[in-house]
DNA sequence: GACATGAACCGC
DNA sequence: AAGCGCGGTTCATGTC
């Protein structure tokens, strides 16, 4: 009986329907000739809906409910399909599910199922000692404060900095008025006082010990030794994957003790990490579709634009420059393309409005193509209410015309962004893809483990460290021929954090 | 105990 | 009145 359920899901001339593909690559085994997964139906067609499971869309679509009777839910997986489809259909978005969603399904669910292997001794001695620091930071913090408070309560924070030793005279106050105590109030306090400095680095210590530290080492699956993460498919409205239990996409890099729990990332004994992640994607992706002409020429001719940008504002060279100038430029580049304002600028610069009304408008003047296809793409958005990317992933944006002036200002800056972030996500989609077939079919060893937005990891035995660098760089350089080349850095080491 | 919400903060 | 985008997790707080 399940032997004979076996040779039919392994059949791929007996078409099938599901409705989370993922789920027949994670447990069921070898599975061939799915027709029809009604999960990603329903994400292309309504992908800012946050629901994608089988009863919220029999909901949606049937106005019905899932009972358990026995046939119930492959009797509404067909009335399902006969919806869906056409719709997909209707919509243009046959292509991004034939050539990209659907075949990544089955890659997702081999990455799930393979996981990550992570050092929890590294990580039970860190705990160690950042709890003994953070009781020592705590105990200063409430001797400069003079009482005993819960120093992760915002709350009780802002009581303490605001009310009883009355720093700081400008409260920024959030929507539902409370006082912020977020980084920036807090190390602009901290040039007059002690207390807040010593919150800021409790607030680095705890925060690494609790989502890290601590939480990592208990989802190590006792039966592979290895974290598995949930790589979901259905859940960000541009077409990026997302990553949970654990979210694996935001390891720490920035500091050293964030590096440090990075590090306990390793592969197998003998074995190698290799990462490789796209050079300024999203800028290529902008020169491609604005076609602006400094752009194109810059990446044509192997510049470097965020390197660019650290030098204009912090006047480093790109020797002198370090990897927070990195960060900062890519946050000022990202920002002013998608739709950044004199007053986000100034905040985050630490500069007058003036100032930096005036470094955004010479951005744009610079590149002028740019400005010129931010705003055609709001007229688009405008006219027909929603956005596409390369491959088609499409996004409705109705709020781009409503009347109140904070939805609508949003909902342009999402029409900006949109096209661009989705676009990188379907280029490495289908890099993973192909990458997947061709260790597949070159019979490696060699696993794709991470997805990390335009990154991805690889565990690799020593003899096939050349190949797979070959296969990986090839992949994702000429997934899709661009009117400025793809460039991908990868770098090889023995856990996640020392490489080159 | 489970759940929802907001603040804060990790990454791309 | 609010002012790059896309995510996920932890903790405090409040409710049931
Ligand atoms: N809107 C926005 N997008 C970001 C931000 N940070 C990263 N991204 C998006 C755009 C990037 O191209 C993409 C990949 O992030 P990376 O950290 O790899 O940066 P990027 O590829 O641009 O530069 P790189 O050459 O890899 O250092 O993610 C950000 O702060 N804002
Ligand atoms: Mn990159
Ligand atoms: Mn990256």
């Amino acid at each position: 009986m399940l032997a004979a359920l076996g040779e039919f899901l392994a059949d791929p001339a007996r078409p099938k329907i599901v409705h989370d593909p993922k789920l027949f690559a994670l447990l069921a085994g070898p599975i061939r000739g799915i027709s029809h997964a009604t999960m990603l139906y329903s994400y292309l067609a309504r992908p800012t809906s946050p629901q994608h499971d089988l009863p919220a869309v029999v909901l949606r679509h049937l106005n019905a409910t899932l009972s358990g009777a026995p046939g119930e839910r492959a009797d509404q997986l067909q009335r399902l399909v006969a919806l869906l489809r056409s719709e997909v259909e209707a919509q243009e978005l046959a292509a991004a599910y034939e050539q990209v969603d659907a075949p990544l399904a089955k890659v997702l669910g081999e990455m799930e199922r393979h996981g990550i292997r992570v050092d929890p001794a590294a990580l039970a001695a860190m705990s160690l000692t950042m709890e003994s620091e953070i009781r020592a930071l705590e105990r200063r913090i409430w001797e400069l404060a003079g009482t005993e408070f819960n120093v992760n309560s915002s709350q009780q924070l802002a009581e303490i900095l605001f009310d009883k030793m009355n720093l700081g005279t400008a409260a920024k106050r959030s929507r539902a008025r409370a006082r912020s105590t977020a980084v920036d109030v807090l190390t602009e306090l901290g040039l007059v006082h002690e207390l807040p400095r010593r919150v800021l680095e409790f607030r680095e210590i705890a925060k690494l010990k609790s989502t890290y530290v601590d939480a990592l080492p208990k989802l190590i699956d006792p039966h592979s030794g290895r974290l598995h993460t949930r790589l979901s498919q259905t859940v960000a409205a541009t077409g990026r994957l997302s990553s949970s239990d654990p979210n694996l996409q935001n390891i720490p890099v920035r500091t050293e003790l964030g590096r440090q729990i990075r590090a306990a990332f390793i592969a197998e004994p003998g074995w190698t990490l290799l990462s490789a992640d796209y050079s300024q994607i999203e800028l290529r992706v902008m020169a491609h579709f604005s076609e602006d002409p400094v752009l194109l020429e810059a990446f044509r001719s192997g510049q470097d634009i965020h390197s660019r940008t650290a030098q204009e504002v912090f006047g480093v060279g790109p020797i002198g420059q370090t990897a927070e100038h990195r960060r900062a430029a890519k946050v000022i580049n990202f920002g002013i393309i998608y739709g950044l304002s004199p007053f986000g600028l100034a905040q985050n610069l630490g500069i007058d409005q003036k100032e930096a009304a005036r470094f955004i408008a010479a951005y744009f003047e610079r590149y002028s193509g740019v400005k010129r296809y931010l705003d055609r793409t709001l007229e688009e958005v405008r006219r027909t209410g929603f956005t596409r990317t390369l491959l088609g992933r499409r996004r409705p944006i109705p709020e781009i015309t409503s009347p109140q002036f904070n939805l609508r200002n949003l909902a342009e800056r999402t029409a900006l962004n949109t096209p661009l972030q989705g676009t990188a996500a379907d280029i490495i989609k289908l890099a993973m893809i192909a990458i997947h077939r061709q260790l597949d079919e070159q019979k490696l060893r060699s696993r794709m483990i991470l997805q990390v937005h335009d990154e991805l990891l690889f565990e690799v035995p020593p003899e096939e460290l050349d190949r797979l660098r070959a296969i990986v760089r090839d992949a994702m350089e000429n997934v899709y021929a661009l009117r400025v080349p793809l460039v991908v850095d990868i770098k090889v080491g023995p856990n996640w954090r020392d490489m080159e």
